[in-house]
DNA sequence: CGATCAATTGAGTCTCTTCAATACGCGTGG
DNA sequence: CCACGCGTATTGAAGAGACTCAATTGATCG
C-alpha cells in the first residue's frame, strides 16, 4: 500500500513567492493577475502597473464558504491567490455539478460583474486566500486599459473554451476516459502554474466531490480510480496522484491540451 | 398519428422582415445584431449606427457547411440572420457533442476573434443566411465603442452561462429531463426572436442530432420523446412539437431560465 | 417507383447507479 | 498512549438507465 518512491509531496499548496506581494504598488495582490494574463496576452508596462497598483483587500476562506451565491447579485471581482476554489450548479432533485475547477492565479469573476444576478455558486474547495477589488475600480481599468480589456475577454474566451470540453467529456466519454482527461487537465494546469511537479499531483478534492465534477457517483469514481491504478496509468498514494506516463493517461483520457489555449495570442 | 390540431407551422424559419436589412446604413445587416445585444444591454444612438453602418457581406451555407473549423484560425465574424447553427467537438472515439445552438439573431464569434486557433468547430444545421465583417472593423468598433465593448462581453458571458447549464444536463441529469429541458429553453429562446408561437415549436434537427446535442444515442432520444408524448408533456406531428403546458414541461425539464438571463441589465 | 435518410421498435447487453456494509485515517479527549 | 468518532475510501451485490445490434416502417425526392 505504501508508495515505492515515498511520499514525495508533488504539490505545494502555497508556494513561496506567490502567496508574498511579489511586486510593488499599493499592495500588489494583483499583480499575480498580471502575470497570469500574461500567459496568453501581451500586456505592457502601464497595463501591468495598473493592475499592481489596485488597492486589493486580502480574505481568507474555509472550505465550501462562498465567494458568490448563486441568485444573489454579484458584486465580487477578485483573483485566487492560493488554495482552491470550484463553480458549481445544483439541479432540482438535489444532483450537484461542479461545473470549474480555478487553481491559484485564477481570476474569479473580473468579468461576471456585467451580469446582474449570479447563474451559479462559486465556493472554496480548500482554504483559499483571495484578493478582491471593487467592482467600480475594475469597470474603470477596463475601460481606461485596451490591453487589459483584451486580455481579459481572452481570459473569458478561454474559460468558455474549458466549458465546451468538459460538456465533451460529460456527454460523449466514459468514465475512464472522463477521470483520466480531467486529471491530464488538472495537472498541465498546475504545472504551468508551477504548482505541480511533472511526476504527478495532489488532487484537492475527495472523490465525491470529483464525481460531481465528472459527473458519475463518488463509488464508481472509486471504482474507476482503481482501474486506472491497475492499469498503471496512475499511482495513488492518499490523494497523491503519481503519473507514470503522461502521454499515456493522455491518451487514456483522450487529451488534447489545444482546448486550454496554452499559446500566447498574437495581438 | 395525425395530430388533432392539424399540422399548423408554429415557427417559420424566414420571418418576413427580418431577413431583410431592417435599416438603412451601409447595407444594414448589422442592425439585427444590435436589436439582439438591446435585449439584455442598453445602447445609445451611436451605438446602433455604428452596427448599422458595418460594410456586411451577406453569406449563405447548406447545412453542415462550415462557419468555422476546429484547429484553423478563427477569421469569422458574424451573426445569424435566418437558420441554425451549431457548435461541435468531437471526441477521439467519433463521439461528437454539440455544445450550443444558435438561432436567427445570435452573435457568432464576435468575440472569439480574440483567441487565435478554433477549438471547435461551428456549422449550419439548416440553411443559413449570415453577415459577417473583417475582423479588423469589429476589433475597431469595440475600441471605439464602450458601450457595445460591454453588451458584447455580456452576450459571451451569457453564452458561458448557457454553457454551464448545459453541463449540469450531461453530467447530472436524466434522459427524460434532459430533454424537457432543452426543448424548454429552446422554445424560450425562440419565442424571445418571435420565431415560435407560444403553444409549441418546430424542432430544427433530426433525433441523431438531438441526441448528439443532450449527450443521449438517437434510439434513446426516439424513446425518450415517445414518453414524454405519452405523458402528455408533448404532441409530435413530424418535427413539430406541441407543449399544451409549458410549466409541466419545464417542471419535467428541471427548467429554471434564470440562468438565460433574459431581464435587462442595469448599466 | 425505387432510393435514401429519418424515425420507430424489439431484444439483449453493459455501464453506471443504488443500497448496504466495512475498513481506513486522523483528530480529539480521556 | 489509546479509544472513540467522524468523514472518506473501499468493496459487494443487485437494479436501472442507456447502449448496441438488428430490422422495419415511414417520408421525401428524383
Amino acid at each position: 500500500m505504501s508508495s515505492p518512491t515515498g511520499c514525495v509531496p508533488f504539490m505545494r499548496v502555497s508556494v513561496p513567492g506567490i502567496e508574498a506581494p511579489p511586486t510593488a504598488g499599493a499592495n500588489g495582490h494583483f499583480a499575480m493577475l498580471g502575470r497570469r494574463l500574461a500567459l496568453h496576452s501581451r500586456l505592457n508596462a502601464g497595463d501591468r502597473a495598473a493592475l499592481a497598483g489596485l488597492q486589493a483587500e486580502r480574505r481568507r476562506l474555509e472550505p465550501y464558504g462562498y465567494l458568490i451565491r448563486a441568485g444573489q447579485p454579484t458584486t465580487l471581482c477578485a483573483v485566487l491567490l492560493t488554495g482552491f476554489a470550484f463553480r458549481q450548479k445544483t439541479a432540482g432533485d438535489g444532483g450537484r455539478q461542479i461545473v470549474a475547477l480555478h487553481v491559484p492565479g485564477d481570476a474569479l469573476d473580473l468579468q461576471n460583474l456585467h451580469l446582474g444576478i449570479a447563474d451559479h455558486s462559486v465556493q472554496a474547495l480548500t482554504r483559499i486566500e483571495i484578493a478582491t477589488v471593487p467592482k467600480a475600480a475594475m469597470q474603470e481599468i477596463e475601460k481606461a486599459r485596451i490591453g487589459l480589456s483584451i486580455a481579459m475577454t481572452r481570459d473569458m474566451l478561454i474559460e468558455a473554451s474549458l466549458y465546451r470540453e468538459w460538456m465533451l467529456n460529460l456527454g460523449r466519454r466514459d468514465a475512464r476516459t472522463r477521470i483520466a482527461h480531467f486529471l491530464s487537465e488538472l495537472h498541465i494546469r498546475l504545472r504551468r502554474m508551477d504548482l505541480a511537479a511533472t511526476e504527478g499531483l495532489e488532487l484537492p478534492m475527495s472523490q465525491e466531490q470529483l464525481g460531481d465534477l465528472v459527473g458519475l457517483t463518488p463509488i464508481h469514481v472509486n471504482r474507476t480510480l482503481r482501474g486506472l491504478e491497475e492499469d498503471g496509468l496512475i499511482v495513488r498514494e492518499r490523494r497523491m496522484i503519481r503519473i507514470p506516463d503522461r502521454a499515456a493517461l493522455a491518451t487514456a483520457g483522450d487529451f488534447d491540451p489545444a482546448y486550454l489555449h496554452l499559446e500566447k495570442a498574437a495581438d
